[in-house]
DNA sequence: GGCACAGCATTTTAGACAGCATGTC
DNA sequence: CTAAAATGCTGTGCC
């Protein structure tokens, strides 16, 4: 089927005949003979890199140009600016939403295509964007991801909530290959469209003995180091000018084989050596040493411990295929699109807490294998898996190569995780009685899937039954409504859990604490934790005994509590650490963290502070201001007595702190030392923006902060009736 | 005394969404 | 109370 003869825009095909698309891929073909480009919902369930985005963006310009609107909905925030930039330049106004990145509501709403990720668009529904009504056509990227056990849940009820708002509007899922599509598609109300079609072949294979088996037959692989499979492997593709990406378990693996293939590549580009010079700049830690050392000849690791701007030399790096091969933990198997002409799959080993090393998934395997291969690049793509003994060849192929996809099952009918999505539908309007909140579950994949299983009416009850006791939820004869507590709850989109846990902890302690309150807001369920060492035990219970006083949380008796009362200490030490002002390098050495981990830590208990500082407000006046105050220490990493200063655009933790040291501590100090003496200290540019502020600001007085004495607990009823 | 290394014991172990309001070094 | 693999530790053999 050729593009020239589609019923899409005019600018769309010229668009793709420019970029040399002039056929469509059989899939996509099929989409079109079902009626995607007539409002049909469909299914599509087809491998990675077959073109589902390009069928998306087809039937989207089509809704625009007949005055619809489109939300795509992606699972991850580094996706959402892969197809921002994707559907862009392209005659279409795109607007993106994520938690970094937020037009505000109006402004979102003028664009002809939004994309965010699932989260987000749950919290805009909940908060009630406008815009959200005028969605003609819903494109959900990655549904398979209904299965996820702690994400699943949201991205199903996000559908559910949609389609609930909007009956009439179309919606498109896009799926890996799956086991059970005919019962998405009917839940879906969609026509199906599945196939295994490539546009570059895949050799999928297991490497035994120096050569790789494949079904077809077997290719010997030179024999370079002694010891490592993995790295004759990788430089037999690099021999043939291809790249490589290597998977393996954890982040110590990967930089392991990074040094390892780097001192076998052992590249001389001088571009290289500037990628190595950008992340030294950047990170002091002995992670980005290590990254800088071996990027430097062309090899890479990359894990979530890296940082955003050691992501990006990496991923810019690879891409531009300088470095030659990335030895990765999962991070890359499911973001970003990296693609490689050959993927091994070196570990297809991963530890689960309290199951041990567990074999990863097919789906997992595959999700990798499909990496492989760069469209219109590399004549085929190859994934190999590596096996340590001559039976396992068989059993790689049966468990992984040649396993059937598997199912996707809703994960939603679990108090745990219906308490946040229960309260949403009463907060937001969408149930206002149990026989409404029945009627909307209806509609969920989970019903569609068991119609008569009770396990849902169960742990709707069970949810109900904490939002009421923890005052969210209020029961009067029929009606179901959320108190002012619950709406807040609801809107800051956080878990009831965390709400509950946080609110208690304000009431109960007669004297504020920072590390009491980070303590608490670290053992939520919302907040990630860092894991113990053994040798980590003796500082932690020297802390515990040392601020007795400041901790609001003091050990278990439950033997079994103790190590989740110690991962919590210790994340809310690191963070302790950060608003102390210690500096990144020194926070990583002393936690065995990169500084990936410190931004996402510090991003997580700042969104969990913001929202501590609204219970604050709503239920412990006399600590608001603190909580306030701390939040923005935790935003900026700094002390409080730098709080003044960071107020300043263009001011953070460094400059602010350079200013303190020279005992210049407010804005009115900085006016009174003068531009010169500024100058000497911050330098010229960065003075000069500072006066030129200062100076609009004058006479402008700071404005108080409102703080509400009104409520002190008593929980009122918000939405009803 | 000091080093190399085998063999056994101990330790560690992936990832990433959300609020709000605009700019770090 | 799971288990692979890397790391740490001990003891032996040898110069």
């Amino acid at each position: 089927m050729l593009i020239e003869n589609l019923a899409i825009p005019d600018g769309l095909k010229q668009k793709y005949i420019q970029a040399g698309i002039s056929e469509l891929y059989p899939p996509q073909a099929e989409c079109i003979e079902k009626g995607i480009l007539s409002g049909k919902n469909m299914l599509v369930s087809i491998p990675t890199a077959s073109g589902k985005t390009l069928i998306a963006e087809m039937a989207m310009h089509h809704t625009i140009a007949n005055g619809g609107k489109c939300l795509y909905i992606v699972p991850l925030k580094a996706l959402a600016s892969e197809k921002f930039e994707e559907f862009g330049n392209k005659g279409v106004r795109i607007g993106i939403a994520t938690g970094d990145f937020d037009r505000r509501d109006d402004k979102l709403g003028r664009n002809d295509i939004i994309v965010a990720t699932s989260e987000k668009v749950d919290s805009l529904l909940r908060n009630n964007a406008s815009w959200i009504a005028d969605i003609t056509l819903l494109v959900v990227d990655e549904v398979h991801l209904i299965d996820s056990q702690d994400r699943g849940p949201t991205l199903e009820m996000v559908i559910a909530k949609m389609r609930f708002r909007n009956p009439s509007m179309q919606v498109i899922a896009l799926s890996a290959t799956i086991g059970n599509p005919d019962k998405l598609a009917s839940w879906l109300n969609a026509e199906l469209v599945m196939s295994e079609w490539r546009p570059v072949d895949l050799r999928q294979g297991v490497f035994f003995k120096n050569s790789i088996h494949f079904r077809s037959g077997t290719r010997p692989v030179k024999v370079v180091s002694k010891n490592y499979d993995d790295l004759n492997l990788c430089l037999d593709t690099l021999a043939e000018g291809g790249q490589c990406l290597v998977f393996v378990s954890s982040r110590r693996n990967a930089e392991a084989f990074a040094k390892r293939a780097a001192g076998a590549i052992k590249s001389e580009d001088p571009a290289l050596a500037a990628y190595a010079t950008r992340i030294l700049k950047n990170s002091e830690t002995e992670m980005g040493k290590s990254l800088a050392v071996c990027v430097a000849k062309g090899a890479a690791f990359h894990h979530a411990g890296l940082g955003r701007p050691e992501r990006a030399v990496v991923e810019e790096g690879f891409r531009k295929g300088l470095i030659k091969c990335i030895s990765s933990t999962p991070t890359l198997a499911a973001g970003l699109n990296l693609p490689a002409r050959r993927v091994i799959i070196r570990d297809y080993h991963r530890f689960a807490a309290g199951e041990g090393m567990q074999p990863i998934p097919a789906s997992e395997y595959h999700q990798m294998a499909g990496r492989a291969g760069r469209p219109h690049l590399d004549p085929y793509g190859e994934a190999v898996l590596i096996a340590k003994d001559e039976q396992l060849v068989e059993d790689l192929f049966e468990w992984y190569i040649d396993a059937p996809p598997e199912e996707v099952h809703s994960k939603i009918a679990t108090p745990t995780a219906l308490y946040t999505h229960i309260l949403s539908l009463v907060a937001s309007g969408f149930a206002q009685s149990r026989r409404e909140l029945a009627a909307f579950m209806d509609r969920t994949f989970y019903i569609h899937e068991h119609p008569h299983g009770r396990s849902m009416q169960r742990a709707v009850d069970a949810a109900l039954k904490f939002l009421v006791s923890s005052d969210m939820v209020i029961e009067i004869g029929e009606h179901i409504g959320s108190t002012e507590f619950g709406t807040l709850v609801s809107k800051l989109y956080i878990d009831p859990r965390s709400a509950e846990m946080i609110v208690s902890a304000l009431r109960q302690n007669e004297i504020y604490s920072d590390l009491g309150l980070i303590q608490v807001i670290c053992s939520t369920p919302d907040m990630p934790r860092l894991y113990v060492r053994n040798t980590d035990i003796a500082a932690l219970s020297r802390m515990t005994e040392d601020h007795t006083e400041n901790l609001w949380i003091s050990v278990p008796q439950d033997e079994e509590a103790e190590e989740d009362y110690y991962r919590a200490l210790k994340t809310a030490m690191l963070l302790s650490d950060w608003t102390d002002e210690l500096s990144d390098a020194k926070i990583c050495e002393r936690y065995v963290v990169g500084p990936g981990d410190i931004y996402g830590m510090v991003e997580s208990v700042t969104w969990l502070l913001h929202a501590s500082t609204e219970l604050a407000r709503m239920f412990a006046s006399a600590f608001y201001p603190r909580v306030r105050e701390y939040e923005i220490c935790m935003k900026n990493g700094t002390r409080r007595e730098l709080l003044p200063l960071i107020k300043l655009r263009g001011i953070g933790r460094v400059r602010a702190r350079r200013l303190f040291n020279n005992r210049i501590t407010t804005p009115d100090e900085i006016l009174a030392r003068g531009i010169d003496e500024i100058t000497t200290i911050l330098g010229k540019g960065v003075a000069e923006m500072i006066f030129s502020q200062l100076q609009r600001n004058r006479g402008t007085k700071p404005l108080q902060e409102n703080v509400s004495h009104s409520l002190t607990g008593q929980s009122t009823l918000n939405h009803f009736g």
